[in-house]
DNA sequence: ACTTTACTCAACCAATTAGTTGACTATAAT
DNA sequence: ATTATAGTCAACTAATTGGTTGAGTAAAGT
């Protein structure tokens, strides 16, 4: 398994290690909105939440569309599966611990 | 379903934006390994790869147990565990878009 | 005893980040 | 025609990041 450069990824976990840009994520799952609409639970500037929203079109987590004055954003699935997808190769390593830990604690409990 | 203020997954995220330290996770998914033996493959100071092991480290994606003047460095999957679960919340997301996809492609090819 | 190895620490640097404010443009509503 | 709304842009700030070097400590090898 060879390493496979994914200069995606950098941009991706980047993105989603904000809280506020998580938030964002989580509301454009619910449906499309606004940029007024996303910055409104948020007690920040509509700037700042801009900026936010530029980091996550960036890294292709989010599609911006310019509708007359406002902006409509919808979340992108791919790039969050690419981040599953990295992530998932070492799902084995902890599913392996927790086994590791499950027999441990039957060895335990049979002792009993 | 509350938004549930998770302040690993900034870590979590932040450590495994930078492609050094996923190449060192990928490295450690092997199994333990000293802080020079990870510094090896790296064009950077072993300093730097110190820093980065403190920033795994901190973020609780790597144990680090001092063993005489060596340091050896294991995998822990619980915050990765952590990062796919919330990943997860958005899978139903892009796989409903793809089935959208391939609906709206097997309604294109119907046509001709 | 001396030297090499493994690593840390402090100081520094340049670039990036997350936020602000004030001034601006463009669209929509009255 | 005015006014309010939605958003951008540029300039600034303070904190963080990813790297460096040089000097130091502690353990192991010879």
């Amino acid at each position: 398994m060879t390493v496979h450069e994914m200069p995606h990824l950098d941009s991706t976990f980047s993105a989603l290690s904000d809280s506020t840009r998580r938030a964002i994520v989580a509301r454009l799952a619910d449906g499309e909105a606004t940029l007024s609409d996303l910055a409104e639970p948020f007690e920040m500037s509509l700037t700042a939440v801009s900026k936010h929203m530029r980091v996550l079109s960036d890294a292709g987590l989010v599609d911006i569309e310019k509708r007359g004055r406002t902006k409509h954003c919808r979340l992108r699935g791919a790039p969050i599966k690419e981040a599953v997808d990295w992530l998932s190769k070492y799902e084995a390593f902890w599913i392996d611990r927790f086994d590791a830990l499950a027999r441990h604690l039957a060895k335990e409990d049979s002792k009993t």
